[in-house]
DNA sequence: CCATGGGTTCAGGAGTTGTTGAACAATAGG
DNA sequence: CCTATTGTTCAACAACTCCTGAACCCATGG
């Protein structure tokens, strides 16, 4: 299992292959959670997806360049590559993040929209 | 063909549709387009797909919410709902485009990465 | 040694996407 | 009327996406 997982250079980073990344939303709240805790392993996210699916997902997001997957003993640690993408494609993430954020309620779990007009 | 077409409200426009709309960089294209021209016929996109498969990315745009077709006589007149979008997630289109530009090169059709600072 | 927690790989399935060609519809001009 | 321009609809297709269960690997800890 100590293979070397592979990641796209900054340069190589696609924008492509971010939006579709990004366009699911399980991938998002990923994303977004990795944004306030900074690094966290694969399990901490069992409550979006079965151990399979989190898999998949994380090849996702890392072969699009969005996170970083770190080897620590056992575990899969995962980061965001903030700065590659802010760096390729500037705004992008934090806008993404913030829509995120906005529609799935930011810190509530449940959807409490408000009923906007 | 008098019909009326389709359109999400602003409300109900989902970050998800949009993200999937943008994925796809022959809509990229069409969209970077769009910002510079105001509003164009389908037909213009000619250079891009075909007639047909024009008719269909055309209407992902459309129901993504990211541009207004209006029926103008035999022609349909595509325009960006940047206001919309701007509104909705702010600084996400501006982001998606200037990647896009800076991706196809703008004006050159090659790979011709100037290093701009 | 065997078990356990953390992830992967594989085969498969239901559904979607991007694309095409053929046929059609609607508006406008001779 | 006939024709051209502009765009749609339909059926079909290969490829891909998301998801699942079963089996597996690998590091640690009794």
């Amino acid at each position: 299992m100590a293979k070397e997982l592979h990641h796209p250079t900054r340069e190589q980073i696609d924008l492509s292959a971010v939006l579709d990344a990004l366009s699911d939303p399980i991938r998002r709240q990923i994303v977004a959670r990795l944004r306030h805790t900074g690094e966290e392993a694969c399990s901490c996210f069992g409550e979006f997806a079965s151990k399979t699916n989190l898999t998949y997902h994380a090849a996702r997001l890392r072969e699009a360049g969005v996170t970083r997957t770190r080897i620590d003993g056992p575990r899969r640690m995962i980061s965001l590559r903030a700065a590659d993408l802010e760096a390729r494609f500037p705004g992008l993430l934090e806008a993404i993040v913030a829509g995120t954020e906005a529609e799935t309620g930011r810190s509530a779990p449940a959807q409490a929209e408000p009923a906007e007009a």
